[in-house]
DNA sequence: CATGGAAAAAG
DNA sequence: CTTTTT
DNA sequence: CATG
């Protein structure tokens, strides 16, 4: 997260006006398209990958270990040779004479792991992490949404050896409070991770960008009932053009001329008569076709957490029909048109375009029942001002955030969600510029821009 | 041996 | 504080 | 875990 180490990711500096290291780094980002070098050094890297997976459940406190360990392997990904010998690391230098790991030139820890592997091919820390049943009994129940590292280890201690222990005793524990029994005991999970638990096989499995199109566009249909013109936009990994996803988020923003529009124009417009009404307008709809079926979370009006599912069968999946609104494009908004283009015919699933009206919410899944599946769905609503860096900060990604914020907070600023912010000096106060799309925000940093499907760092 | 650190929302 | 989101 |  300091963007220094973890992905080697370095946004690509320009023009580094303050301290003025130019770390430009090398081929790996320098331009979009040659991006992606083969890995020689899997055999060394995959390894450490595992256990950083491993750290990820562990009780925290093994943040910092992940994050050297993050460190050699996006070092050692990006070199054009297999390493064969660890002098080959101390030795070796980037192109603007920075050592490739500093630390390797000492005994330290990441070095004697590389070396490990180098000799008798494995890690020993690793398997011996894989053989605790500990271990991996908490990795397991960690699994659940909502269970993280505490809640596992509390779960393990109170005997739980894995997900399906969880799932019996919660079946149980359901069944003796359903019939009013005082044995039940206090509430094994919280709402939200029975959700998770029920949910859990489905959570696991990815979607493919069609179904993640499929499903933005019933967000889509219902957030131009709630407000005519808004813009919708699917981020996250589908905007960064991954061929799969593991949930969908989808950005919401009024149109500009919203926020001047009187209360009677509002009304008039068929839209809510505040930005804070945006969201439950919106989940009304979702809910009321059966999209959404579970909340996770649903706070005050901007920021939602859930399950949503494609209706089943046919096509057309649609509420109300006779909607008043001459409900203009669905997508974009922001200048860039949603970036990374829809890929071309996505397999399996179909999205079925129904004839001449282009409306939004005539886009459905023809899905067979047997394939629905519940995905995790996540909902913000921004103001029309705060779209470039809603836009930015929800495509991610996270890694690239981090990288991109850390970078910012060096330059003294603060970058959010909503935009930038002086560090010192009057401190907390926005900073005002001309703020237009995404691009304008990489400028204002001194960054080259990025599209979205290279910010996959 | 202390410190490092993205930023925020929700329960 | 814990868990989650990018 | 790495650094100062
Ligand atoms: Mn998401």
């Amino acid at each position: 997260w300091d963007g220094s180490g973890g992905g080697g990711g370095e946004l690509v500096a320009e023009e580094l006006p303050n301290l003025g290291r130019v770390k430009m780094h090398l081929a790996c980002q320098k331009k979009s398209t040659a991006q992606r070098t083969i890995n020689l050094n899997t055999f060394i890297t995959d390894p450490l990958k595992e256990l950083i997976e491993l750290y990820d459940f562990l009780k925290t406190g093994h943040e910092y270990k992940k994050k050297a360990h993050l460190a050699v392997v996006a070092a050692l990904g990006q070199l054009d040779f297999k390493v064969t010998d660890i002098a080959q690391l101390c030795g070796h230098q980037l192109l603007d004479g920075q050592p490739l790991v500093p630390c390797f030139s000492k005994d330290c820890s990441s070095r004697r792991k590389v070396l490990e592997i180098l000799g008798k091919g494995r890690i020993e820390k690793l398997d011996e992490l894989k053989k605790c049943p500990k271990t991996m009994g908490i990795v397991d129940l960690a699994k659940v949404w909502g269970v993280g590292a505490s809640k596992a280890q509390s779960l393990w201690h109170q005997g739980f050896k894995g997900i399906e222990d969880l799932r019996a005793a919660v079946a149980k524990q359901a069944g003796l409070a359903a019939a009013g029994s005082p044995n039940a005991g206090p509430p094994l999970l919280s709402p939200q991770q029975l959700i998770g638990l029920r949910h859990h096989a489905d959570f696991q499995k990815r979607m493919p960008r069609a179904e993640a199109k499929a499903i933005g566009a019933h967000v889509a249909a219902a957030a131009q009932a709630a407000c005519p013109g808004c813009s919708v936009d699917l981020a996250g990994s589908y905007r960064r053009g991954k061929a799969d996803c593991g949930d969908l988020d989808v950005l919401i923003a009024p149109p500009p001329e919203y926020m001047s529009w009187s209360p009677k124009e509002r009304a008039a417009k068929g839209a809510v008569r505040s930005i804070e009404f945006v969201l439950p307008a919106v989940l009304r709809t979702l809910h009321a076709s059966g999209v959404v079926t579970d909340d996770l979370t649903r706070g005050e009006g901007r920021s939602y957490m859930g399950v949503a599912r494609l209706p089943a069968g046919s096509v057309e999946g649609d509420e109300d029909e006779g909607n008043g609104g001459d409900c203009s494009g669905g997508e974009g908004g922001d200048g860039s048109g949603g970036g990374g283009g829809e890929g071309g015919g996505d397999g399996e699933l179909v999205v079925a375009e129904a004839g001449a009206g282009v409306h939004p919410s005539s886009l459905a899944l023809v899905c067979p029942a047997s394939t629905r599946i519940h995905r995790r769905l996540d909902i913000k609503v921004y103001a029309p001002e705060a779209l470039p860096f809603a836009l930015l900060y929800f495509t991610g990604s996270d890694y690239f955030n981090r990288s991109m914020r850390w970078w910012a907070k060096k330059k003294g600023i603060s970058l959010n969600d909503e935009g930038f912010f002086q560090e010192s000096k009057k401190k907390g106060s926005r900073i005002d510029g001309e703020f237009h799309e995404e691009a304008d925000v990489f400028k204002y940093l001194g960054l080259a821009y990025v599209a979205p499907p290279d910010r996959s760092i």
